[in-house]
DNA sequence: CTGAAAGCGCTTACAG
DNA sequence: CTGAAAGCGCTTACAG
């Protein structure tokens, strides 16, 4: 069934009937009556795909994530939908898993679906995938992070600023021997700002502070395991500062495992605030990306670029330090008395 | 720029262009090597819009979700896009955020759209709704749940028996005050058969049973609210049973922070074996639904059911009970005096 | 206010 | 092996 038979139907040409379907004023209340009944009758739905191929419109957004399956990118993304829709555009989620055949081959149908616009969220895209984007020359905004001499516009905070404030909060509570936990080792600007900004407030701090870094992926799994090497190591860390919060999660669960207190023994903080911070026990400690906030500004500012050609390069949103359960004042000897007690 | 560019560079017909395109034996290796050659050049990717309207087809499975932000539904999203794209379809995920009117609107424009098929996972989906489905006829399926009299094809556990097992699990132990703790008061099959699961184990049993039922949605606030108030009226059950792991972890959180020891004092069972069951700490007791199972399952069937039209009705993946940490033997008036003891 | 005609970018018989 | 033509289901000038 198609526009033809409405028209057929209701006794108007097609013209009509399309007239009616996109709210056009020009159409008799007669006419428009008898489209629209006709319509409902016969459970008309006009085709997307055929409106599309003339419009060259699509109204859907496409979304590359590297991997759904982390709290941080899921809320975001559920917060980016509900945004989207209520202005009238849907979002076309593509999982890429971290792998680059997965992330080429959905932008290669991104790209034959003529989405309207793209957001990016995995600054580890691969050269040949950015060089894709901008032959392309879609509209397109990366969200929570940024590719460096890309001239893709980014909305995020201040990684920088950040980090180092939530290191001087844990220099400010005593700890000297701090654990940092990063994502993956390969170079992206997120993690080169947050680890800066630890470095310097580390670096430059009137007190002696000694310092590890480790490399893993995102995951919880990836945070228990890094913790759970330096604790066999039996260099033990007053604080931990992973650079999120599944990854906090699981160097807390993996202290937790091995019968630490926190933060009684070892304080622990993490990076984004999403969902899994505020529902483990103790409450992390946590930099807070304002998920709605990121969320709203980039769909609205990707929209807004879309059809219009002067894009700003960066837009920063304010972050937030959250000051919950997961940390305490290193307590000189005592401290350490407890770990020896927890090891023997 | 579009095919008839790639057939004039290369100088073949666009009808020569297209078999390229597709794969088509019957071309010439010379004309197919200057066509290849051209698309390369010009950076050419087919219309998709173009395409699917002349096909028919868009290898498109639209998903309706009720809330991605549940850690069993991005679970088994996740876990559906890796299958469904490696046969080659990929996902149109709709968040209704349970209101009806989404629904409706993500329907009708999965309609317009002319998506191949229907993964369903909201079982309390309006009338109307249901209705629309039967009307239009795409294929579709319930994935984790079912819709009774609804003709809809369903791939889940058999949640009757797997409550029913959980609950004599809790019996056994010496438990005989149980709270449940279940979703939404609304009728839908999941909840029914849960429930009744849960009432054949506690009024058959050799023991006399006490038991409260309480009702919320299926969020961890959800959880957290119902144990306060359970809490509040000063009834203390031995053991809690909720019908998913956001539940359960939302009742053990605010258990946790009232001061009370799981399972020493209370024990707590889930439903689901979602990936906060085994990240919450004491790690939770739960049924587990195999994710994996399900999702490839249920998008292979409904592949399979594309274009064909025998289906059968309702398919059983086998359920299991993960027996960890957060239950333990009910020690008859000493955990009594416990929960006195926290009181005061 | 209304409709006939052209066109969006493909694929698919059909004929050769 | 190859191409001209029709057609998928819409929208959009254009003319009235």
């Amino acid at each position: 069934m198609n526009i033809n038979d409405v028209a057929q139907k209701s006794g108007v040409s097609k013209t009509t009937v399309s007239r009616v379907l996109n709210n056009e004023k020009y159409v008799s209340d007669e006419k428009r009556e008898k489209v629209l009944s006709a319509i409902k009758e016969l459970g008309y739905a006009p085709n997307w795909v055929a409106r599309s191929l003339v419009t060259k419109k699509t109204n859907l957004i496409g979304v590359i994530v590297p991997e759904v399956d982390l709290s941080f990118y899921y809320s975001i993304i559920s917060e980016m939908e509900r945004i989207a829709f209520e202005r009238g555009y849907k979002l076309f989620i593509c999982n890429t898993l971290h792998r680059p055949e997965k992330e080429i081959e959905y932008l290669s149908l991104l790209k034959e679906m003529r989405v309207d616009g793209l957001i990016l969220m995995h600054e580890e895209m691969s050269e040949q995938s950015i060089k894709e984007i901008k032959k392309w020359g879609i509209t397109s905004l990366f969200l929570s992070g940024e590719i460096l001499n890309s001239d893709i516009p980014s909305v995020l905070i201040d990684n920088y600023a950040a980090s180092k404030a939530m290191t001087e909060y844990l220099i400010q509570l005593g700890h000297k021997k701090i654990q940092f936990i990063a994502g993956n080792e390969s170079e992206h600007a997120t993690l080169n700002s947050r680890l800066a900004g630890f470095l310097e407030a580390v670096q430059h701090s009137s007190e002696e502070i000694t310092y590890k870094i480790a490399y893993g992926d995102y995951t919880m799994e990836s945070g228990y395991e890094i913790m759970k090497k330096t604790l066999e190591n039996k260099k033990y860390p007053t604080a931990v500062f992973a650079i999120s919060d599944d990854l906090a999660v699981g160097a807390m669960n993996c202290l937790l495992d091995y019968g630490f207190q926190i933060p009684k023994d070892i304080s622990v903080v993490g990076f984004d605030a999403s969902k899994i911070s505020i529902v483990c026990r103790p409450r992390l400690t946590t930099v807070e990306q304002p998920i709605e906030l990121l969320a709203k500004t980039g769909i609205e500012k990707l929209i807004a670029n879309i059809g219009s050609s002067i894009k700003e390069k960066k837009t920063y949103v304010p972050y937030q330090l959250l000051i919950r359960e997961s940390c305490a004042r290193f307590k000189g000897g005592e401290g350490l008395s407890n770990l020896e007690r927890i090891r023997h």
